[in-house]
DNA sequence: CATGAATGAGTGTTCATTCAT
DNA sequence: TATGAATGAACACTCATTCAT
């Protein structure tokens, strides 16, 4: 199991690696597609080290050979699949917000956000970090996606004290790593590990906990008729299943 | 051949299981207890599924044959070491706070143990969770150790509530979840990804979000002298099974 | 479909034998001979078993596939090679003797000549040689090209005995044998295992072991002021490097 | 495959290399020294690339992951076969000679000496020379052993020199080379490619060629009793950088 | 003819586990 | 108990060869 260049960058130089350098023709494009695709639902389903090459290419209905007419080895596969993981991640990490709107309406479009494209990549997640201690390579791809979110929420805390609407006192840097990690980890909890949660009661809780944790006021209504001290009769709409 | 040990506690009846079922010698038991230590030593440099038993015995000079003695198998042995560190974090879960401390001083305390508890054991327990996906049992044992902690937290913020200083629209479990995975989370990419971090700052700001967060009123001081301690005498209502 | 190429040599109509037996077109036989050529590059380079069909036809600049376009397998290709250098080889053992000359000074004309077809010859000779064990094919191509040389020193050997120069007790046969193979081993650990020679000395020390050992008479000066015991104050050329 | 200590020295040190640096049971010893046996056995009859490692275990009748127990690579095992190997050559390279006896006659026995050892290592030579443009480890092996006997008649043919029986004028260095050469690749033809000759043929043969081509005087008779030297004083210019 | 993707049998190596001593 | 040799199932990876285009 050779590591020969993997340090993560240089993507584009490395996909053409292989024996004569030549592109893939459409066919090639579609079996290797068919193969990353079946790897991915692979990793997700047994987790990498459990999962057989043999598993991948039965499920891509491949020859166990034509595995490696695509990648050096299984870490080369994984790396693959990462790519797309950070390129989903990424778009998502981009997409809009709502412009005009209140500063507790978007923490919770970009929560309720993340909690979607999570749910989708969370098992794809837990195998890039399951892998990271032993491939350094893959250390990186997970730091670089939280990094993605961990860095638009910074942005976003330091706007809003620009705007004086959040504690100007806080370290924006270390609050987004602990706002974002503290979604991320719920997420988890959630997707990962099957703890039971309302959807709802989710997003409220945690839009509130960071909007006021950043000193957002939220006494008024911040949002959907959220939650708040202040409601005397509100029926809180948290539950936990 | 008999059963000697039969003080009800599931657990410690497999503990016993191994060869004809004596109760290990004192010599037995000092071989174990060096085993066990060498596995959680390896365990923790290398992964689980990385280190080999070999190396293990190695650690504990004694022969690779002598680690079946005590362990069915390497799961066996991990789940032995999962033992302690449950032991531990069970511990770390009790440890008294402050008694007539302020809430702020109080979330700051705790939050100041954890770190400090997960500072040392990060590594056993990625390992732990690492194994989860492929065996239920360490799956339960992360989620317990987890549990530990979140029920804790979500005990104080029902205290918090009741004694009219968090707001009781809060869903304590939930925000019990986020707020424990919040400074999980964030203690492993510090412990565990290498992340660097001002220790100060860190406890400053995940106790400042924390308190906040929960409708505590922070606006005070932001540090040590805060939160006006209102709080009687209320006795801490929190417990777990 | 037609055999065109009847000319009753066996090995021609073998070589015709791929595909639908069609003789080759021109750009066919361009293609062919430089896939011949890259092989016998790479098999002198990496030797027979270490290089693989796709470096063949990388050096070749052509497509994996195209291979297999004009010969049956790997073995084949080496079988074309072997070809040729049996016939470079053959030449070579043919190539004419200064006529009138000395018998010595024939015995270093051949041996000259036999060291520097060698050297270009050598790793081919080689991999051949190590293909024999596992291909009588192969073993018979080595033993034959060996038997040109062989049996030309034989005949040498036999006509200075008739012209009552050479020991004619002497059984030339295993005389031939073994001179022939005592040039070609010290060619090998010259040329292709690289111990270093100076090919003056090496060709005047083969020259009067080979000319003395058939008993020629090589005490006047039969060479070129050749080194003999009788020459009191000889110049030895003799030289190693 | 790695070869991460293969200068073909320290073999002391490199057999103790297994996993925990003990020193083998004696039981340990039995099954290893079988093990080399069998390599041995399977080796020369399909050469290295041929055997499989399953057939080495199964002549050894042991299970197949013993291999690895006792060997790291196959390399490794062959390497274990070629220091015995070495260490056979070298007894019979040391294998006294006829005090006493002419100069011819000591010829004559170590050539017995040499073909007689050769016909039992023959195709372990092969093997080994077989491997060695891909291992340098072997290439070394090889020269080793060569050397060994080269060295050997090198002094032998320097002796004479000095006590005025042999040519002063000839290199002894590349006579010997060459002389050794011409035994040992007659062997290869005789041993290895299975061209028949006759012992007592052959052995004339050879100490005829050498005696002679070293300038010894066999005009007496062919054997026993010869050797007047008549080389006068001829100062050896011959050289060697 | 040329291409390059697809095939799958084959092989060295690993390592948890067993077992005789 | 402790030892360390023995086991064998498992698996990643290779590569000559085939084949559809």
């Amino acid at each position: 199991m050779e590591h020969t260049a993997g340090n993560g960058e240089e993507t584009e130089a490395m996909r053409e690696r292989r024996l004569d350098e030549r592109p893939l023709t459409t066919r090639g494009r579609r079996t290797r597609n068919t193969l990353v695709q079946a790897a991915r639902e692979m990793f997700e389903e047994k987790g990498f080290e459990e999962t057989r090459v043999a598993e991948i290419t039965a499920r891509a209905r491949l020859a166990h050979g034509t595995f490696y007419t695509y990648f050096d080895s299984k870490d080369d596969a994984l790396h693959e699949v990462a790519k797309g993981l950070t390129a989903e991640m990424f778009e998502a990490s981009r997409s809009g917000e709502p412009p005009g709107a209140a500063p507790v309406d978007r923490i919770r479009a970009s929560t309720e956000r993340f909690l979607s494209v999570y749910r989708d990549n969370a098992r794809m997640m837990h195998v890039v970090e399951q892998v990271s201690p032993r491939n350094p390579r893959f250390a990186h791809v997970y730091l670089e996606i939280r990094g993605l979110f961990v860095d638009r929420i910074a942005a976003g805390v330091r706007r809003f004290q620009k705007e004086g609407e959040a504690d100007p006192a806080l370290d924006a840097e270390t609050a987004a790593s602990m706002l974002g990690g503290m979604v991320e980890h719920f997420a988890r909890v959630w997707f990962l590990h099957g703890q039971e949660h309302d959807p709802d009661n989710a997003l409220e809780t945690a839009t509130l906990l960071w909007a006021r944790g950043i000193g957002l006021d939220v006494s008024g209504d911040g949002g959907t008729a959220n939650a708040t001290a202040t409601v005397p009769e509100g029926e809180s709409t948290a539950r936990k299943g």
